[in-house]
DNA sequence: TCTTCATCTGAACAATTGCTCAATCGTTAA
DNA sequence: TTAACGATTGAGCAATTGTTCAGATGAAGA
């Protein structure tokens, strides 16, 4: 246990409970990918496309208008959507038609909402 | 179907699928909510608190050792964590012990997880 | 009491984010 | 080729975010 000059006397106050927690982080994959595909949920606009693509297939026109967000921002949103492969799209003529490409996304948003309403519950 | 000066033709261009995709919003409980949690989760430090303290009861003073990062910043991302109320505490004298307070957490990071080899595999 | 030390807080800062605007691209039809 | 139009892109911006710094708070021991 070394000295940290000036901050915690000791570096480590419990240091087998941090060689245990540093195991956690360790095994728990990329924290980087981790914290990606937390990111590009953590947007309402992005969260609504989401869920609008999960259920039906739209070009970029219907969702700005279903959201009253101009296309433009709606472009650049599917686009990182896209980069995370969360969101495939299939053209036809000027059109682009967008729809969800993850099976695992519904999931985290299943999971998400049971916190969302726990959390109300016991407010 | 209305105009909308400028932009798009036709306000929907697929008014059916428009429908069911608000319907699909509107299910899917608050979005905001939504966002707050997946928005706690998408930040690679408080990520790693979160997994730490999933594990082991610490100390703020630990945490910031274990991450290599200043006890302020980690009290700071303890009470975002606190205010959503994944992360509980105990006091016992000068010292403050914190942990994981919620259930949900770690099966979305598990289902996140997924989602992150999955991306990797099929690159 | 006074000091120490773990923690917390608020101000300030750079970096990032989500949007708008304007311009451009790419496809279709005249 | 030209015009129309859905979609895309890049610049610019206001707002938000994560961190550091300095100071405050609160509990334990001298």
């Amino acid at each position: 246990m070394s000295r940290k000059n000036g901050t915690c006397e000791i570096t480590y106050v419990h240091a087998a409970r941090v060689k245990a927690a540093r195991r956690a982080i360790q095994d728990s994959g990329s924290i980087f990918g981790l914290a990606e595909i937390f990111k590009i949920l953590a947007d309402p606009t992005r969260l609504k496309v989401v869920l609008a693509l999960a259920r039906e297939e739209l070009c970029v026109c219907d969702i700005a208008a279903l959201l009253g967000i101009s296309e433009s921002a709606i472009s650049h949103q599917i686009r990182l959507l896209k980069s995370l492969r969360l969101v495939k799209h299939r053209r036809d003529g000027k059109m682009a038609y967008y729809s969800l490409d993850d099976e695992h996304v519904e999931d985290l948003i299943r999971v998400a909402n049971r916190h969302v309403e726990e959390y109300g519950r016991r407010k």
